[in-house]
DNA sequence: TGAAATGTTGGGGCG
DNA sequence: ACGCCCCAACATTTC
């Protein structure tokens, strides 16, 4: 078994002070401020990985998270023996892991980078104070954020619950530290604590579903560097004018790898500017909408972490007794594409296959679930978190309460998007839906985004046969906006 | 980072 | 020449 092989001893075994770097959503070497401290110490240094899903209370990763975890910790498993170390995998509470792997190699000193999500913080609090009364280094770094949440403040003190002040606060004060290039070497111990192979914790589903995924996706460091390099040398060109248009590639698919860490926010930040030719001026037109979003994941764990029970109750405390409905079959629908509504169906096929969705979709599927089907956002949030690769607690939440209307700076209760109106507006050849529903391919343009209002004739033409070959639409839109509109308004009542 | 309803305007057909 | 009406195009309001 490959994990039990020794590493190849690339640099001589090394003496000195022994310490742990504890990865967890910094699956990187480069711009790693964990793993510079400890390399900086000098002596040898123990990467570990702990798989330790009980402990992330209700957001434990995802199917789809599993899966590019799996990967992307092969990956970092690989650099690492490229530079004369390994990756050691544990399974189990993260306290009594790290003690153990002190004890096994006598390291004296754990590095990690912070996380944000409240079941995390709470857990790794107790780690630090733990360690460090028993006589052990305990540092936390910050390699997942421009700003940490507590530097930026309102005037008075408190969290800012509206982005555009947000932004400007973080554009005047921060000013994101270059990245720092990977180490050439990471010092190895005299021996390696036990350690499990990644294939071990199962996270490799045995039915091979992944297969979409694995065509769309290189999870890992290189993977990464690879896709922020293919973004800036085009799609960020006409980013402002191509993000919304889901039939061709004008985002920058970043996410699953920022969210794993496999590169950092500066990375991004500071290439997008070399790349723009935009010097250090984030506001700039050239790159300032794109950087604009990179402020928004900013603003969502600013958010989580002043709001911690916002993944599961609303920011908005008046939105509790909102009345949803509880329908397992629209949900059902809903989640495998078979809503009857086209640009609904490809999005959702297009998160089934690949683990990911167009933003702009996002907004629309979403919309249509919790105001057009009136499902809870949390039903949404939840067949999000487990089939998105890029599923962050940060964003997810965030986003889903953005567009239920009861969270910060949300989009109005009464802004209802009407998937027809977007399809024929961002996917206006087709190109996306073609792609997801190919037995409404041969449609024309003007039936595509609504074939329910195309006549028999056509309808024979293209093959389509609604109810059969495909869904007719589960709900009236113009009745269920109106019932939804209906139903906010009781709430405020 | 909406959509629909409602209001306003102005060109053109027509008697 | 003029008023009237229709209606598209655009603007504003409302949800």
């Amino acid at each position: 078994m490959s994990a039990r092989t020794p590493a190849p001893l690339a640099v001589p075994v090394n003496g000195g002070p022994v310490s742990i770097v504890w990865f967890r959503q910094d699956l990187r070497l480069a711009d790693n401020p964990a793993l510079s401290a400890a390399l900086q110490r000098g002596g040898s240094v123990i990467p570990v990985y702990i798989d330790s899903s009980s402990e992330e209370g209700n957001w434990a990763p995802g199917g789809a998270s599993r899966w590019w975890l799996h990967r992307s910790l092969e990956s970092l498993d690989a650099a690492l023996r490229a530079r004369g170390s390994r990756l050691i995998v544990r399974r189990g509470t993260a306290l009594h892991e790290l003690q153990s792997l002190c004890r096994e190699c006598g390291a004296d000193a754990c590095y990690w980078n912070r996380r944000y999500e409240p079941a995390a913080r709470e857990r790794d609090k107790l780690i630090k104070q733990t360690l460090r009364s028993t006589g052990y280094i305990a540092e936390s770094h910050n390699a997942t954020l421009l700003a940490e949440p507590w530097e930026l403040l309102t005037q008075s003190g408190g969290a800012y619950q509206v982005y555009t002040p947000f932004r400007r606060r973080l554009l005047a004060h921060i000013k994101p530290a270059a990245p720092t290039p990977a180490a050439a070497q990471v010092p190895a111990p005299r021996q390696w604590p036990k350690s499990l192979s990644v294939a071990q914790l199962q996270w490799l589903p045995a039915i091979p579903w992944y297969r979409g995924m694995a065509a769309v996706w290189r999870p890992g460091e290189a993977g990464a560097a690879q896709r922020l390099q293919d973004f800036v040398a085009s799609p960020l060109t006409h980013y402002a004018q191509r993000r919304d248009q889901p039939g061709i590639e004008g985002t920058s698919r970043l996410s699953p790898h920022l969210h794993h860490g496999e590169l950092s926010v500066r990375q991004v930040w500071h290439g997008v500017l070399r790349a723009t030719g935009a010097g250090a001026d984030a506001a700039d037109p050239r790159c300032e909408k794109y950087l604009a979003e990179l402020i928004w994941r900013e603003f969502s764990y600013q958010l989580l972490h002043h709001f911690p029970h916002t993944p599961e109750a609303p920011l908005r405390a008046g939105f509790a007794r909102f009345a949803w409905l509880e329908d397992r079959s629209a949900l059902r629908a809903w989640q495998t594409g078979m809503t009857g509504v086209p640009l609904i169906d490809a999005g959702m096929r297009e998160l089934w296959t690949t683990g990911w969705m167009h933003n702009r979709v996002r907004m629309v599927a979403a919309s249509f679930l919790v105001k057009n089907l009136r499902q809870s956002w949390q039903s949404g949030a939840r067949w999000f978190w487990d089939t998105l690769v890029d599923a962050d607690l940060a964003a997810n939440t965030q986003g889903w309460q953005w567009v239920a209307g009861c969270g910060a700076d949300a989009a109005p209760y009464f802004r209802v998007f009407n998937p027809v109106t977007q399809s024929r507006k961002f996917d206006p050849q087709g190109h996306y839906l073609r792609r997801w529903l190919p037995e409404l391919a041969r449609l024309a343009d003007a039936q595509l985004h609504a074939p329910w209002l195309a006549d028999a004739a056509q309808l024979r033409a293209a093959g389509v046969t609604l109810g059969t070959s495909y869904p007719r639409p589960i709900v009236d839109l113009q009745d269920s906006r109106v019932a939804a509109l209906q139903a906010y308004r009781q709430m405020r009542a």
